[in-house]
DNA sequence: TTAGGGTTAG
């Protein structure tokens, strides 16, 4: 017996805690379980003074029932007294000895396990009773023989632990355990609960562990990648895919459209479209809801989602109304009025024969269209498109007809939908309230956007007393009972309206303002900080908080009014309030600190952003190079490069416009005459224009690599390659360094060197590198006055081309000194072109630079 | 199970 309850044990034994039988050592045991000391020799006692035992012998045991029963009310005391350590020693020795488990069962008092069981989880030793299922159930005793009712008990503990915030873990192996045995995990618990717990602690192992156990795996899964996709955790819905699609045998497209939307609820639509690439990889049609998720992620980017739309036309995929409502959705964000229009068009056809039947989604969408194009009379157009069919705007669509008036300024007209609204019936809702008063902002109706808050508030909308009724009404009809006049009394209450015997009839709609309303009316307070604190106050006291727009509106007006202080205050308890500023916050401070001139913080605010991860935009990187209107030392310069390198990373294709002025303003600056400007220079137009600063100039690349390679010792310039405008740039920042450290002490100690040739270049490049050397000898002789040598002085110099294009360009043989130049070139041909500038020339220039500057 | 409306920065 001792040999076989030692051969079973598991785990080390510490030695501070033992069973004995006859005072025999037959086990020890781990002390988790509180001992009681009296009862444990209580029970000892009881088992030792039993003669049978004295003498106990596996084989004899197997035989004896009383034996048997002795066992098993040993094992109820110990379960009783909440030692189930103990008791599943006992158990798994019984059952060791070659007793069916069934035995052991039937002569077991449940009600004393489940009391055990109890003990044990209001002493919180859950390990324990799990440990006890888990040995039982390699025992092969089924748990939901033994513990039916305390499953229950333990599962429902459990559950409350993992709200408590403990391990999921505990819970999820104790429900592997009894699904085992087909134990019914969710007559008990809810799912949702535990995936839930799972979700929020972002742990998709644990949530997919659980998950597979549940009957109907699949839509479980489905839940969790729609759930995790809404808590913005991506990586999560996609291990949970990754999980799912393990499990399952056939692709489940509710779990691809789960996904493929969780994408797009965290911003990752290139995810959205490799995920759906995989599909077609494993020639597998996706269905109409896989494509139009897919368009609808992708919505932002209408040449990708167009070209899903012809895919789903080309694999035959019934397109349905909400594949054409995203379509036109595609067209509103892209602003593609055209498009739109003929979409509709298309829908108009399809309703007509396919049986399609556009909704209330489809116009609203449609009149939005419309509306941001300031196209306002269509969108009326097709709010009678769809009445005429039968479909009734609803808030939303009333939202966009106001938003089409208030795009194209029309306050009046505003007022007036928003009355025509309240006539048939639809209650306003604040949103469509903030349009008007944004419409007021707009237009600079400040006092305006002010007055109609105000009486919103004191009197919210009175539907008209028969609003209901008279859905059919015009809003001429109801004009002598309308409740807003675009008079000098807005929005007055007609007398009608007060008349007590109304009250029965009309119905007042509170106006509740939301914290976007409070940010509207902050801009309406121009620079009056004040009044905007005041509106801010005002918020927090109605139960909202502000945000961080309203924050970036405060900073902004800050800014606007030269109070620095109040800016990087209004900055400061935005982050005190727990708001962590995005792009626009930050932006808006930077601008900030442009217009005050502070520079300085302007770029360390830039710095903190991409500390938190922030990515600057298109708006911050040319609110932040606008800071540098004049450009002081190499370092700012640098710095500016810096940033515009930085941009260029993140993939904005910007107009080279404050790189051109920055360029311009430091390496022009070598050249005395400060009225000559590149316009005046027809740089632009010499080089090819827009290749050289196009969006895909490399101007900047070039320029920047320049001037941070140790650009101030070495005095060779390279300019193979570039072209006449970058030359021109390079040599002059060259130029621009040396005078810095001129003027901080250094002289140049070395001839400058430049590089202007291949000789190996064909014959167009040829052409252009002479260019570039012409051009470069006109900066430095003719313009600076440097002296440049070239041909044999340097002693390598060469070009075959040189003769085949001086015959082909005439007006290259203009230039000054070179037909005499040229003369050397063909006697030792090198691979290189140069020029060189000596070192006696640059200091005698820089010294002259240096006098002037300083006056 | 999809789809539509309002407020911020150059």
């Amino acid at each position: 017996m001792r040999d076989l309850l030692m051969a079973s044990s598991s785990s080390p034994i510490p030695p501070n805690s033992s069973l004995t039988l006859n005072n025999r050592l037959i086990r020890t045991f781990p002390t988790k379980t509180p001992q009681n000391p009296t009862k444990t020799t209580l029970s000892l006692k009881y088992l030792s003074s039993t003669p049978l035992l004295s003498d106990i012998r596996p084989d004899l045991g197997l035989q004896n029932p009383s034996s048997l029963k002795f066992y098993a009310s040993m094992a109820s005391k110990l379960a009783e007294n909440g030692r189930l350590d103990e008791f599943s020693m006992l158990a798994e020795s019984f059952i060791g000895s070659g007793m069916a488990p069934g035995h052991f069962v039937e002569a077991l008092s449940i009600k004393h396990v489940s009391a055990g069981f109890a003990l044990c989880l209001k002493n919180g030793e859950f390990d324990t009773v799990l440990g006890v299922m888990e040995k039982f159930d390699k025992l092969g005793i089924c748990p939901s023989l033994i513990f039916d009712g305390s499953a229950r008990r333990l599962l429902l503990s459990a559950c409350r632990r993992v709200l408590d915030g403990d391990n999921i873990g505990e819970f999820v192996r104790l429900v592997e355990i009894f699904a085992g045995y087909r134990f019914s995990v969710k007559d008990v618990v809810k799912p949702t609960f535990i995936l839930q717990a799972c979700i929020d602690r972002h742990d998709p192992f644990m949530a997919g562990r659980y998950a597979s156990i549940l009957p109907h795996a699949d839509v479980w899964f489905n839940f969790l990648i729609c759930e995790f996709g809404k808590k913005k955790d991506l990586q999560s819905a996609l291990v949970a895919f990754e999980v799912s699609k393990g499990k399952s045998v056939s692709p489940n497209m509710y779990i691809y459209r789960s996904i493929i939307d969780a994408c797009g609820y965290c911003g990752d639509s290139l995810k959205s479209r490799s995920i759906f690439e995989d599909l077609l990889v494993q020639k597998i049609t996706p269905n109409t809801f896989v494509f139009n998720s897919l368009m609808n992620v992708n919505a932002h980017d209408s040449h990708y989602a167009l070209h899903i739309y012809k895919q789903m036309k080309k694999l035959g995929v019934a397109a349905d109304m909400a594949s054409y409502n995203v379509l036109l959705k595609v067209c509103c964000l892209a602003g593609r009025v055209d498009l739109a229009q003929e979409i509709y068009e298309e829908i108009l056809q399809r309703a007509l024969f396919g049986g399609l039947k556009l909704d209330v989604i489809t116009y609203s969408t449609i009149i939005k269209v419309f509306a941001d194009a300031k196209m306002w009379e269509m969108a009326f157009k097709i709010k009678d498109d769809m009445i005429s069919a039968g479909v009734s705007p609803n808030i939303v669509t009333w939202s966009s007809l106001i938003s089409a008036c208030a795009n194209a300024g029309l306050v009046e007209r505003v007022i007036q939908v928003l009355e025509e609204m309240l006539v048939v019936g639809c209650e306003p809702n604040t949103q469509c309230c903030n349009i008007l008063l944004n419409a007021c902002v707009e237009s600079c109706q400040f006092d305006r956007a002010f007055r109609i808050f105000h009486f919103w508030k004191q009197n919210g909308f009175s539907m008209g007393s028969n609003a209901k009724e008279c859905g059919s009404k015009t809003v001429t009809d109801i004009k002598q009972n309308e409740y807003f006049s675009s008079g000098n009394h807005e929005f007055h209450i007609t007398s009608d309206a007060l008349d007590p015997h109304d009250l029965n009839f009309s119905e007042v709609i509170p106006f509740k303002p939301t914290v976007a309303t409070y940010n509207i009316l902050m801009k309406a307070c121009g620079t009056d900080y004040y009044r905007a604190q005041a509106l801010m106050d005002e918020m927090k006291a109605g139960g909202l908080s502000p945000n961080h727009i309203s924050w970036s509106i405060l900073i902004d007006i800050c800014g606007r009014s030269y109070n620095m202080k109040g800016a990087i205050q209004a900055f400061k308890s935005m982050y005190n309030a727990g708001i962590i500023p995005d792009v626009v916050a930050y932006t808006t401070a930077i601008k900030a600190c442009v217009g005050n001139k502070y520079f300085k913080m302007a770029f360390s605010l830039f710095e903190e952003m991409k500390r938190h991860r922030l990515q600057p935009n298109l708006v911050t990187y040319n609110t932040l190079l606008t800071a540098r209107s004049r450009y002081g030392s190499l370092d700012e310069v640098l710095q500016c490069l810096a940033i515009y390198q930085d941009m260029r990373k993140a993939g904005y294709n910007s107009n080279d416009r404050f790189l051109k002025e920055l360029l311009e303003e430091w390496c022009e600056g070598v050249i005395s005459d400060k009225g000559k400007r590149w316009s005046e220079l027809n740089i632009d137009k010499c080089d090819k224009g827009s290749e050289v600063y196009g969006p895909q100039s490399l101007l900047l690349e070039k320029v920047a690599a320049y001037l941070q390679e140790n650009f101030a010792e070495n005095l060779t310039i390279d300019l193979r390659g570039l072209t006449k405008v970058e030359a021109r740039i390079i040599v002059l920042a060259k130029l621009r360094m040396l005078k810095e450290n001129y003027i901080l002490g250094k002289p140049v100690r070395d001839d400058m060197i430049i590089i202007t040739a291949n000789t190996r270049s064909n014959m167009d490049a040829a052409e252009t590198e002479l260019r570039v050397r012409d051009a470069v000898i006109r900066v430095l002789q003719g313009e600076l006055g440097l002296s440049v040598l070239e041909g044999p002085e340097l002693g390598e110099l060469s070009t075959r081309h040189a003769h085949v294009i001086s015959s082909l360009s005439p007006e290259t043989l203009t230039m000054s000194k070179r037909p005499q130049l040229r003369e050397y070139t063909t006697r030792r041909p090198v691979d290189v072109q140069r020029l060189k500038i000596p070192r006696r020339s640059l200091n005698l220039w820089l010294q002259k630079g240096v006098g002037t500057q300083k006056r």
